[in-house]
DNA sequence: GCCCAGGGAATCG
DNA sequence: CGATTCCATGGG
């Protein structure tokens, strides 16, 4: 891969494994806006990105080559072979389907403190009322960007009650977020000093939120923590592996778990990933799932 | 109207 | 302990 830069546009020529559709739509980042086919519109780190692909060419901006280097590149996990990973995990049939269909799959590195705040939103609810929920919440509180408003920082949000959070119609959540600030605020849970954590040192800090279960916690760690080796469990993962690895038998998530962490140890997550866009937009499981 | 959504807390037996 | 119930909201 190259970078150029041109007038506040960075261009990646060469991309390997790079398809910003199937990154976005994978489920692990819900500040975007789909402009076009292949042309979206992200904001993280607080600015506002542009992003258009054609073919193995990728368009960033307004990008000078200093953002590039400084956030975009870690941001879009430029650093890691994902042809290499495909290779690990593609142990069986199921998997290297996953992987074919959805080889352009990347893991974000987001924020921690931004993830976190997303993925408690994100419990019992579907994605586009996630969207929205964080939308509001940053046009209430994030600054304002011109072309849309950054996530609020979090002495920006803490100015929020709970009834100010639940007035953006997050629900029973509000409660959970105003908790999440109380700690965050009083570093009962210090988000500074999570790289000094073992992972399940961090799920152990994590889980003093209220609204943070194990499945949060592992959104959170894999999106934002680079722990690459935990598999969040959702209802769509369930599904999925219960029907393709688990004969559609029910199986509980402890058992998922133990399988994933047997079958792609420190991979896990990636292909979490995999499974998870191949089932979602296949409808793997479900009723509506269509015949090949 | 009913069901479900990238779940988790509270309660009950 | 495990199992059930409730939680707000909006799209299908």
């Amino acid at each position: 891969m190259t970078y150029r830069e041109n007038d506040k546009t960075v261009i990646l020529e060469n991309v390997k494994n790079f398809n910003i559709e199937q990154i976005l739509e994978c489920g692990q980042c819900f500040r975007f806006e789909k402009l076009n086919s292949m042309h979206y519109r992200i904001i993280a780190s607080g600015r506002v990105l542009y992003i258009k692909q054609e073919g193995s060419a990728v368009a960033l901006y307004p990008c000078t080559a200093e953002d590039y280097k400084k956030i975009w590149h870690n941001y879009f996990d430029l650093d890691r072979d994902y042809g290499k990973i495909i290779d690990r995990i593609s142990t069986d049939d199921i998997m290297k389907a996953a992987c074919k269909y959805a080889d352009g799959i990347r893991i974000l590195n987001q924020q921690p403190y931004e993830c976190l705040l997303s993925f408690i939103i994100s419990q019992n609810n579907n994605i586009p009322r996630i969207k929205g929920i964080i939308a509001r919440m940053s046009e209430a509180y994030g600054t304002n960007l011109g072309e849309g408003y950054a996530f609020p920082e979090l002495e920006q949000l803490n100015a929020a009650t709970e009834e100010d959070l639940f007035a953006l119609r997050m629900g029973f959540r509000a409660r959970y977020i105003r908790d999440c600030l109380d700690k965050l605020v009083n570093k009962e849970v210090d988000l500074a000093s999570i790289d000094e954590l073992t992972t399940d040192e961090l799920l152990k800090e994590l889980l003093k939120i209220k609204g943070v279960g194990q499945k949060v916690a592992d959104c959170a760690m894999l999106f934002s923590m680079g722990r690459r080796e935990v598999f969040p469990t959702d209802v769509w993962i369930k599904r999925v592996m219960e029907h393709l690895y688990f004969n559609g038998n029910e199986t509980d998530i402890k058992t998922i778990h133990s399988f994933a962490k047997e079958k792609w140890g420190e991979y896990a997550g990636y292909a979490q990933q995999y499974l998870f866009y191949y089932a979602r937009t296949l409808k793997i499981g479900t009723d509506k799932e269509k015949a090949k």
